[in-house]
DNA sequence: GTGGTCTAGACCACC
DNA sequence: GTGGTCTAGACCACA
């Protein structure tokens, strides 16, 4: 048992939060993000791992870079921040879901009638 | 952003630690679990907070408690804890998965499908 | 103007001498590659740089992990090798040599010739 | 495997930042290039390195010497520049690309197409 | 000023 | 034992 304590590694959050901030349309295509360092020092975290985290999203396709100056946020990064949400989604937190689902024996048209229901509100 | 934090209360994290341990069958009703002090050292975390998970499932009537000698698992522990996790699931969980599902544009037909899919693995 | 010095990254050369070892199928499917800090101990680098390149060839699913265990060569490795190689010749290599037969004012023509005959010999 | 290395001659490489001077005509005929004593200073290198340069590209008379004064740019040391970077060319830098031709299967006309689509950017 | 790489050393989880 | 992450600090090229 473990407590007080966020196993996702710290690099991963803040992509997390890059994305959220792409999802949010708060950063738009073009737009240049915080520097490595001023980053780093904002969140109280070793450039190394804003780096780290930088490089995950330049990989991605979701933000590049232009030598000496910054990193941007790519064209598409909407879409591809979409794309992946929903790969990590369905690929990591729906097995857990159905595993729930399972392991508490609701049935699976008990979810489709909740969903409808919370459709409505 | 935020990072390295669990932000739900230390005692609720211990009573759903306790909450697996009963569902697992790792902890058999009659059983006795381990006393306020020892569990707070094992997990290092102070017995005041141990002591409130315990009054908490105590009212929730998981475990019971003898004077002078300890906490015991409830005779209805298993089914008690099924019911009171349904509950959290479809409060507090299913009410997010809905909103990942909507914001990413998934169908809920489609996530009918993957749950059969994934019962035939 | 720069002397004795390889400017490519030493976690990029790691990955190249490991496409090498798995096109000249010195390293198979299945093979287990060396851990992390014996190949450190053995080019005299440090363990975070082969890790670099791991992860870098993990990324591409030249290599896989088992947790504990270590890295193992995947199943496409060679074709894979194949293609990134070709992508890094004709992305990276080619240019330059189009860039020199231009300014050599060397023609096209002359260069498949010379192909041609290199491949009689 | 070997990091952080270069294994062409030193001098050669002070040769090869010549021509690509006379190359790009930053340094033209009857220019008076840097002493060997301020040569070696800037590129850090010995100075008996950079004499071994310059004695190298005297004999192929890209540059001359007027004693007491310093070395100077040939006449037609453009041409002569350009015809020994042909040979280089052909003779060590052509028989690897067409190894990696062969080696990665990509066919010689292919090439050429992509020749043609580089020339019309 | 920007990012990019590397080292040294630490701590962790998993096996 | 394995990899995985993080920190601290350094040096470099590019602009």
């Amino acid at each position: 048992m473990e407590f007080a304590k966020n196993n996702k590694a710290i690099y991963l959050q803040i992509a997390d939060g890059i994305f959220e901030n792409i999802l949010s349309k708060k950063w738009m295509p073009e737009d240049r993000i915080p520097s490595v360092r001023d980053f780093a020092v904002n969140i109280e975290v070793n450039p190394n791992t804003v780096m780290r985290a930088y490089t995950y999203l330049q990989e991605k396709e979701i933000i590049y870079n232009q030598r000496g100056i910054g990193f941007f946020v790519s064209d598409g990064a909407y879409e591809k921040s979409i794309n992946i949400r929903k790969t990590q989604f369905v690929e990591n937190e729906l097995p857990n879901v159905f595993k729930n689902i399972d392991l508490l024996g609701i049935d699976i048209t008990e979810i489709e009638r909740l969903y409808n229901l919370s459709r409505k509100r």
